[in-house]
Order: structure tokens, then C-alpha cells, then sequence
DNA sequence: TTCGTATATTCGATAAATCGAATATACGAA
DNA sequence: TTCGTATATTCGATTTATCGAATATACGAA
């Protein structure tokens, strides 16, 4: 059992464990969205928002309804909005090891893209 | 800078998206602990063990400390061992679809392990 | 029914994670 | 120095995640 949870947990942080999917749940914080609404704040491919949407759903991170021709996601529990707080609170207290993290897992992909934080 | 935060936030769950690591800073809830003990106590190979404190090390989830022939594990931040409690809430509150969701995930590896549950 | 819009799924390629086995390193004791 | 214990790293194989392009589905309106 104790293994389950673990297991469980494990499920969720890997859920998240995509900067698009966080920049999904926060997009929500305040309530329901339509896809296309998401799809449109976060700039990214119409496909790719939906596999990211389809990873939500699948570990139950969001919930979904439709209403005509579109679909609203929520997050199913607020609990994971408090996580999110927490690891900002967590950012900033370590902001300057954070800093350095960032900067160091940047350099590995800044020859990508060109060094650009649109 | 947005875009950092949830880079950064990403990186933390990715770090813990794995039992085994969950159940490393688990061991390490109530303080330091030489890696052979928690080798001892998760029951994994040395290396695998020693591969997953290296995630852990990288991502700064944990701080280490050589003491002699030994290493020291602790986590850096109470922080983090808050998110795993919240979770655990999270586990409960939705006990029911929880456990649909972990045997659906069992039920692919069955046949594999024979069905124990260590 | 046909069309247009909203969203989901499939496909194939590439990258990343995971594991056990083997090997390497660090360090205290003899 | 040599040995034994504690821990880390490398290697190669396998699985899983991620992406854009293309295609499919659902549904309201005409």
C-alpha cells in the first residue's frame, strides 16, 4: 500500500512534469477553459496542446466537459494549485541556485533556439 | 522569467516522478542517512540506488556530505516533503478513482511481476 | 446532407529515462 | 602499498516521452 501511493505520486509529478502541462494547470487556476482558449494563451500547436491535454486527463490531473462544439477543462482539485505555490515559494527561497540551474539546463538547448525567452 | 519558473517547476516534478526517488526523499523525511542504508531500505540495487540519488543531486532536491567511507543524504528544503504530504491528501480525498487508476496501471504489469504486491 | 470550426488521434522520427552488469573511484585499516 | 568496504560512473539495451504533420472525429449551422 505504501508502495501504491508512492506510485500514485509518482504518477502525478510525472504528469507535470512538463512545462506546457504546468503552463496548462495554471492557465486554469481561476476556472474553466475552453481548449481552443488554452491552445491560444500558451502558443503552442493545436496537436501538441491536446496530447499535453490528453496526459491531464488520463492522470486525472483535469477534468473535462463539453458544450457544443467545444471542450472545457478544469483542474479537478485545488490541491495541486497549492503545490504549484509551494514550489514558487520554493524558487524564490533558493532563487540563486535556481538561477544557476536554469541558466546551466539552458546552455545545453541555447544553440536551439537561439537564446530567445519569448 | 515566467517561462523559468516553469522550467524550474518542471524540473522538480520530473525529479520526483519516479517511486524510487519519492521513496529516497521519503527515507530521508525524519534527517541524513548514509546511501547504504537507504540502498538497505528501498531494497534496490546499489546502482540504480546511486543513479537515482545522482537525479536527485542534480535537480538539488537533496544535499550530501561525506562523512569517511560514507555519503550523507538530506533533503535541502522541508519544503518539498510539505508537496509529498499534500499529496498523500490528495491520494485520500479521491481514494476511489485513486485506486481504479493504480490497478488499470497494475494491471499492465501482472503478468509481468505474477501479481505480488511486496 | 454538406460545410466549417473545435478538438482528438495516429504516425514516424528523435530524444530522454531506466535498468542491470561491469567497472571505477574514494578512503580507512592493516 | 594492499585490501575491503562504500559509493559512483559508464555501457548497451529497452522503454517511454515528445514533437509536428497528417488525418480523424464531433457537432452546429446552412
Amino acid at each position: 500500500m505504501q508502495d501504491a501511493l508512492r506510485q500514485f505520486k509518482a504518477n502525478i509529478f510525472q504528469a507535470l512534469a512538463h512545462p506546457t502541462r504546468i503552463a496548462i494547470v495554471e492557465a486554469l487556476r481561476d476556472g474553466e477553459l475552453p481548449a481552443g482558449v488554452i491552445i491560444e494563451r500558451l502558443g503552442v500547436e493545436q496537436a501538441n496542446a491536446s496530447q499535453h491535454l490528453a496526459v491531464l486527463k488520463a492522470k486525472q490531473i483535469v477534468a473535462h466537459r463539453k458544450e457544443g462544439n467545444q471542450v472545457f477543462y478544469s483542474v479537478r482539485d485545488p490541491l495541486l494549485i497549492e503545490v504549484l505555490d509551494i514550489l514558487r515559494r520554493y524558487f524564490q527561497a533558493h532563487l540563486t541556485e535556481s538561477m544557476a540551474m536554469l541558466t546551466e539546463m539552458k546552455q545545453s538547448e541555447s544553440v536551439v533556439n537561439g537564446g530567445k525567452n519569448e
